[in-house]
DNA sequence: CGCGTGGTTGACACAGATCAACCAGAGTGG
DNA sequence: CCACTCTGGTTGATCTGTGTCAACCACGCG
């Protein structure tokens, strides 16, 4: 049975420590997805609700002509596949290696019916993607690709616990699909960052901020 | 004292019909505000939460120097300022003559931690919003200004009731700055619809779609 | 009548896309 | 241990969609 408890996710096998700050209980059962694996696509019925537990998970949608949009980067913690309509409204797949929490919408619906605190934590997790999605959507609607790749700089380091090397999981196309841009301007635009001494590259998929504060400023 | 009732917004004073279909009972105060009057601004205690009743409003956050990103546009029978934070995290202003029931947000966050109804209310609500703000992120991450402006000519014609003319309450600076274009590439635009007979711009703000199939097609 | 505001149009500039070549590291197989 | 290839990333040259700047137009108002 599902009950609302505070819970605590397993420290050790967390890369990034979780940013929805929630006790929601969706069950005990999990799964293993591998890297670029799908977990559910656009328009299927939504019977799932997921919540990472190691590893990352993208979300986003693809228009007809193949054109990607990226709409959030899932990290251990967070809950995802959280809908109020019949189906998906977008898909998700594991990044890398990821396991996932798996709970039965319906339960979860039958226990937000009866209990308002399981109601209200739903609310909340909503709300805080909403919130999120909105300064997504400044950035894509009103910044350049400097401050983009500044924003996003920021964003996974105040996600994942480490002060300032960041542990990248994602390739430059998924990046690029995040911040609506091509694989070469993100590309370049760290290797400007870099060359004027704000970051450095150390390895694939690895960066270290030089000068977070700064960085910061330029996200604009 | 609030409760969940069916209600009808009078059908009389309403240009563009509810779009966000629910019952959330939240007042019987109510009140008006001009053109361009501020409703609230971003970063103030998020006291109140109103709806639509007559005239249109938007959503905006505005950046240190001034771009603007208009979030949505809101129209009778429409919720908005609906926070879960302490203060408002966007702006608000009415676009023309509106008048905004307005509901203490305490009374309302007491009625949904006593009843699940008003508490999955309040998530529904939400959630259309954020699946909306999922739409206008990929609008805005991956579509040329043909295809926003398109879209967003299908999107006004879907709110409204009217069949093929719409009698639109906002500007060209409004429709840029929701669509992340310039006042000039939404204007060039329409203009190029309008001679290639996809639409009629008779009068000031006022668009008739000649052939919304296509338009629908070219929203991609 | 003059002025102010919102919208249109044109000329030109530029940020970022596109196209293409190249490079580095990880497998893989002989 | 060395070719070979594959994938992801970088870099350069060029193109183009949209922004910028500026002039102009049309309507409403004092």
């Amino acid at each position: 049975m599902l009950a609302v408890v505070p819970e605590t996710v397993d420290a050790a096998a967390v890369a990034f420590p979780p940013c929805d700050l929630q006790s929601l209980c969706l069950a005990h059962a999990s799964k293993h997805f591998g890297a670029e694996e799908e977990i559910y696509g656009e328009g299927e019925p939504a019977e799932w609700v997921f919540r990472v537990l190691s590893g990352s998970v993208r979300i986003f949608t693809v228009l007809d002509d193949g054109r990607r949009q990226i709409h959030a980067f899932h990290f251990p913690g967070d809950v995802f596949g959280l809908e109020n309509g019949a189906d998906y409204s977008q898909s998700a797949e594991a990044i890398c290696d990821s396991q996932v929490e798996i709970g039965r919408r319906t339960v979860l619906d039958a226990a937000s019916t009866q209990d308002c605190q399981t109601a209200r934590e739903l609310w909340l997790l909503t709300a805080e993607a909403l919130r999120r999605a909105r300064e997504h959507l400044v950035m894509l609607g009103r910044k350049t690709a400097r401050e983009r790749v500044a924003g996003f700089l920021v964003e996974m380091q105040r996600r994942s616990g480490q002060p300032n090397i960041i542990d990248l999981p994602m390739s430059r196309i998924d990046i690029a699909d995040y911040l609506g841009l091509t694989i070469e301007t993100v590309s370049r635009t760290l290797n400007e960052f870099q060359r004027t001494g704000l970051i450095d590259l150390p390895r694939y998929r690895h960066v270290r901020l030089c000068n977070s504060r700064l960085l910061d400023a330029m996200a604009a």
